[in-house]
DNA sequence: GATAGATTTAAACGAATGTTTGAATTCTGG
DNA sequence: CCAGAATTCAAACATTCGTTTAAATCTATC
């Protein structure tokens, strides 16, 4: 090439056509002939970098996956920290430190980390096993340590059902992630400007709140005659 | 064939194979010959009764879509006539016309409907353009009518609000029904044992209803001192 | 500046994909 | 019972897939 100090090496390059690619069309529906064309490299070099075509969407979910869990237990611990003892950190506060890092990564629409996020969002659903089981080890130290958080900080509710709002949560977020076109999509309604992605973490952060906080099942809900 | 009285007829076998395979394997990951060899059918009888693939995969969600979407309604229409004019439905009867037929095809783990609602769901996900067009085609009536409910259903709160809403509880439904081994997987914990699907319904209604009526975003939160 | 290793390249590989063909078979109405 | 349509079937179709090969090129070290 003409200029050499410009251009990402072809790893970074063949990862970063890998990620919009993956998030455009689907894992199953790229090929790694579309991805290196992308990238500018020969089709061999997946393979001789990553292995496979499996190794490369691995180290394309891993590149931006674990710094993203980092920063939620680093936030997780200065909630616990400015509380005075992990007993004792409100359940926003949990709730901002596990979806504010990645609401915020996904808000980002240049670099590739609105790509990644939904990505990721998508691969949640994939029933492919090496995904799966992928995924639960790369996010298990974060899920473990979260779960143990909202169960303290909401010790008036069984941990079951604190697990399960937890689970609830994650799909409202994966699925308003994995495409807000959806929602003109399936209303027919422009719901908002170009700021919709601006206003969806407060939107999403009351949802998830509201849910999290709302009435037990099975309990009749006190200003239930209200609604 | 011995006995050609006790079998559905071939496509009939067809759909039956591919919606059970669909939902397990992802429909880019299932092939054909899966499909038909499953069905007791020859390859070309999809293309025969079907077209093509899409085809296939269009008459599978059709076959239980239509209904599903009819009961939803039905089941507002009911809530509007027993409310006494369509601005006095409160939210709760929108919520559960809308989710609670849906729950119910998810909760039937023998006949397909399980099998059905995931791949419905993860198809709510897929990027295709051909199925992008015909879910948004399918459901466009369901949803234009149910965007009005949930608008009138809470005339305080900004229609838009109430979109996104809708959106995010399509989202945590969606995840739920994709996979409640998802949380097994993802926390390690046993959550329920056999009758985690008999308390779904409630656990999600619950939660949707307490992001449906959140806070505001923006607004200062009444009892946020008690979080 | 020679050499050993890392990287890139064009080309080909075998397998699997969705689809089509045309003959055989089954079903149906007169 | 029989023509004619509908369906089933084995086989082959062309294409695309992920992967591999082996030679060519680049890079860094002594």
């Amino acid at each position: 090439m003409s200029d050499s100090a410009s251009l990402p090496d072809t790893p970074e390059r063949i990862l970063d056509a890998a990620e919009a690619l993956f998030a455009e069309r689907g894992v199953e529906a790229t090929s790694m002939r579309a991805i290196t064309q992308r990238a500018g490299a020969n089709v061999a070099a997946v393979n001789y970098h990553f292995g496979s075509k499996e190794g490369l969407l691995q180290a394309v979910l891993r590149r931006r996956l674990d710094s993203l869990n980092a920063r939620r237990i680093a936030q997780l611990d200065a909630a616990e920290a400015g509380a005075g003892g992990a007993a004792r950190v409100k359940p926003h506060l949990v709730v901002q430190a596990f979806f504010a890092p990645a609401i915020a990564l996904a808000a980002d629409r240049t670099g590739g980390g609105q790509a990644f996020m939904r990505l990721l969002a998508r691969s949640s659903g994939n029933p492919a096993q090496f995904l799966r089981e992928f995924l639960a080890a790369e996010n298990s130290a974060v899920m473990e340590r979260f779960s143990a958080a909202f169960a303290r900080a909401m010790p008036d509710v069984p941990p079951q059902e604190v697990l399960w709002r937890f689970h609830f949560m994650l799909g409202a977020f994966s699925y308003a992630i994995m495409g807000v076109d959806n929602l003109r999509l399936l209303t027919g309604v422009d719901v908002d400007g170009e700021d919709a992605w601006a206003r969806l973490p407060d939107r999403l952060m009351a949802f998830l709140l509201g849910g999290l906080r709302a009435p037990l099942p099975g309990l009749a809900p006190p200003g239930d005659s209200a609604s």
